[in-house]
DNA sequence: CGGTGTTTATAAAATA
DNA sequence: TATTTTATAAACACCG
């Protein structure tokens, strides 16, 4: 229980890993990238309890995204100014958190490490990487490069997002918003009403948002309306204004009432596009995903990084 | 030099 | 309780 005088929730540590802290931003760019001080700045933003002892965990968010497969390195084009590298999803990490805890995954996502990729066509995927060459592709930024890279991608789904304002036209496969499709399934559909959320929880979260986006991944996308409307001083009202993401292309974020019960706050299934998407192409097993990864190049243009990202993939298992 | 990445080691926590 | 995953610390390379 949060006690008004004492320390809020927002004070307390979040039940997030760092990995999907860090997912979390991804996800909320539009480019689905950021590079790293964008991360922090993503987390310190919503979470007050980050923002003191940085050097700790920055220290251990760049370690897990060095030591995590699921994070993949793109290199800043000439014309994109900054320090360090973008980083992304890996294509094929899924959805990490199918098993509804944001503080372990079941299984960790690891690449099979191919051979060593020789060729780094960075002429190639900076080319892909640009703007103008993308939406002749109707890819990503981070797709493009990570098609680039060699790294396998699904065929593209019916394009959504949070709000429905945006205009990208594309969204990455596995972006919180596919993802939720199936937990949408998952959790409404499977039994696992969302009250059930707060009780993994252990404390209430905004469940009652207008979609699953915001239920799932609590601190993005909605905050708009959640800082007007009625939510406990819970993590609910982490409640900093998101101000940092969705806004690059102007979009703003609709105020959305807010019911009590979970089960009223259900929207129609029309506006969960996730929903019309091929369940299989979610990608929760491994063998699906290889059997439609797709490559833009040929192997031989294909990139590698540290971490050796290839075309196959593989949930580590035991 | 400071921010970014990588890597190793170990402790702690969560899950099977 | 054993195993797996995550957190933390720390050393070090790289680079603008």
């Amino acid at each position: 229980m949060p006690r008004p005088g004492k320390n809020s929730y927002s004070d307390q540590k979040p039940p997030y890993s760092y990995i999907s802290l860090t997912a979390m931003a991804i996800q909320s760019s539009n480019e689905k990238m950021l590079p790293l001080s964008d991360i922090y700045k993503f987390i310190m933003d919503r979470f007050p309890y980050y923002r003191e002892n940085t050097q700790r965990w920055q220290n251990s968010l760049r370690h897990n995204l060095s030591f995590n497969d699921c994070f993949i390195k793109i290199p800043r084009r000439p014309d994109q100014p900054g320090k360090g590298s973008f980083w992304a999803l890996h294509p094929d990490c899924g959805d990490m958190f199918e098993n509804g805890s944001f503080l372990r995954r079941r299984k960790r996502f690891k690449i099979h490490r191919a051979e060593h990729m020789a060729s780094k066509n960075h002429q190639m995927l900076h080319y892909l990487h640009h703007p103008h060459n993308q939406t002749k592709l109707g890819l990503s930024s981070a797709e493009s490069a990570a098609s680039m890279a060699g790294i396998g991608r699904l065929p593209h789904f019916q394009p959504y997002n949070i709000n429905g304002t945006q205009s990208t036209g594309f969204k990455h496969p596995f972006a919180i918003e596919n993802i939720i499709g199936r937990d949408y399934k998952g959790v409404m559909a499977g039994g696992l009403p969302l009250a059930s959320m707060m009780h993994h929880f252990g404390y209430p979260v905004p469940s009652q948002l207008s979609n699953m986006v915001s239920s799932m991944w609590p601190h993005v996308g909605m905050m708009d309306s959640m800082t007007s409307v009625a939510v406990p001083q819970d993590y609910g009202h982490f409640g900093v204004p998101m101000k940092t993401i969705c806004h690059a292309s102007g979009q703003t974020i609709p105020a959305v009432p807010l019911p009590i019960k979970p089960t009223a706050a259900l929207p129609p299934v029309s506006t969960i596009p996730s929903l019309t998407v091929n369940p299989s192409s979610m990608c929760s097993s491994p063998t699906s995903q290889a059997g439609m990864a797709v490559s833009l190049l040929a192997p031989s243009a294909a990139h590698s990084e540290s971490k050796g990202t290839m075309l196959h993939s593989v949930l580590v298992h035991s």
